[in-house]
DNA sequence: CGCCCACTTGACGATCATCAAGAGTGGTGG
DNA sequence: CCACCACTCTTGATGATCGTCAAGTGGGCG
């Protein structure tokens, strides 16, 4: 009971296991190197094209006129990015890291689930699983306090890190991300974030080593303070 | 260009037009009447069917355990409720108003998927285009004022209720839901909605007369003040 | 060595939640 | 028909959380 089934909510936008696209063979598909911060698609771009991660870390987000941006996900190695509907992208998809990706035709992929019915299903699948977990995720962004969100997070990035196997020892996870993009995807400061990291540190719950990880002390306790995602009715 | 595109982005998680089930027919179907604050689903039930609204107002929402509530979206007539994966409900299914729906057996829908590539497609279609949805909407939760939310959510309101024509003069937007309502589908409390609707008929944008409506006076005006959703990069 | 960037920490203030009270509305029953 | 109650909505007062502004620390790299 550990990770509670909804905490891993904290997944990328239209994120899903490479398996469902293995079938589609190397045909038609390359791949392209991306530096951090370096953009792979925007809104308004032409959807030609769907993404496979192979390495590294992405993001989805999107913009407002005067800078507020809303990362609405992260994904990684597996997962897959750019499924989107109409002609255009409704959002923006960015390199966190330096990473990798595999560019699969939307062509390609439209014609085999038109072909074999089970492929549009498994997507069909995919897809409502993502619209359960972004409600966790709006439940998170509009009703969690900063430690709830904070807490979850790296719940969710040890679930991620570990494939959902339950750990007890101290665990260490890797914070692949800047605060900023951390601050960002919670919808909170930059300097909320760091002080919240503190906080929980001069709680004994984590570690903040210097390096991009961190290292959680007792996982039970930052499940309580995670709260919340708990459901009842 | 008075509802922007991304501005019709609160609508109810999985909802979509009728017409992607009419080719279902009316076997196996089945009407049943739900009074206010009946609750259609719970997270857990098992997902042995799809709902289809035919008249009133349902939403869909999830709880925290200490009672914190988080309505994730508002479905009014033709749209379709319950397409969850898996084989339980992620999320809870309550009548905002009186409604009725129309009951269709989930296996008759995965049948007809199955046998008709592009039905899945189109379920595919509407579940990208709900996700491109949730994140406008995850953009609101996590970075706009409480001002800028109720007047998008305004604004949504008249999207939906014109189908997306434009208007010019006063309109009258129906406001189905309580205020308990609103202020949990945009993660505000009670109070803060009934001030900011009060300051928004203050400052002349609307007038709000009793009997749950709204009469929008300056449509442009209210986009001001939603501001933001517009993107650019 | 020095600059840049990420991060942290502190001080302050704004926004919004909470607590509390009162007004308007609808429904029920005497 | 009116009185009473329950519920919704509004308004005010107060306080907590978190954002903003500002300064300082530390690491990486040219």
């Amino acid at each position: 009971m550990f990770i509670h089934q909804s905490t891993k909510a904290n997944s990328a936008a239209q994120s899903f296991p490479i398996d469902a696209l293995r079938h589609l063979g190397p045909a038609g598909q390359q791949v392209q190197d991306l530096v951090a911060k370096e953009l792979l698609f925007c809104e308004g771009d032409r959807t030609a094209s769907v993404y496979e991660i192979i390495d590294g870390m992405l993001c989805t987000f999107r913009l407002m006129v005067d800078g507020r941006r809303q990362i609405t996900g992260f994904a990684g190695p597996g997962d897959l990015v750019g499924l989107a509907q109409g002609d255009a992208h409704r959002f923006n998809c960015q390199a966190v890291t330096g990473a990798r990706v595999r560019r699969i035709p939307r062509s390609m992929l439209m014609k085999s689930a038109a072909q074999r019915p089970e492929i549009g299903q498994r997507l069909l699948a995919v897809a409502t699983a993502e619209l359960a977990s972004m409600q966790d995720y709006c439940l998170m962004l509009s009703r969690k306090s900063a430690q709830e969100r904070v807490a979850s997070f790296l719940l969710g990035l040890l679930h991620r890190q570990t494939g959902g196997e339950d750990v007890d020892g101290p665990v260490t996870v890797d914070l692949a991300m800047k605060r900023r993009d951390i601050a960002d995807y919670l919808g909170l400061s930059v300097e909320t974030v760091s002080r919240t990291l503190t906080t929980l540190k001069n709680l004994g719950v984590i570690d903040v080593p210097h390096g991009g990880a961190v290292v959680i002390n007792d996982i039970f306790e930052l499940e309580e303070l995670a709260e919340a995602e708990d459901e009842q009715l």
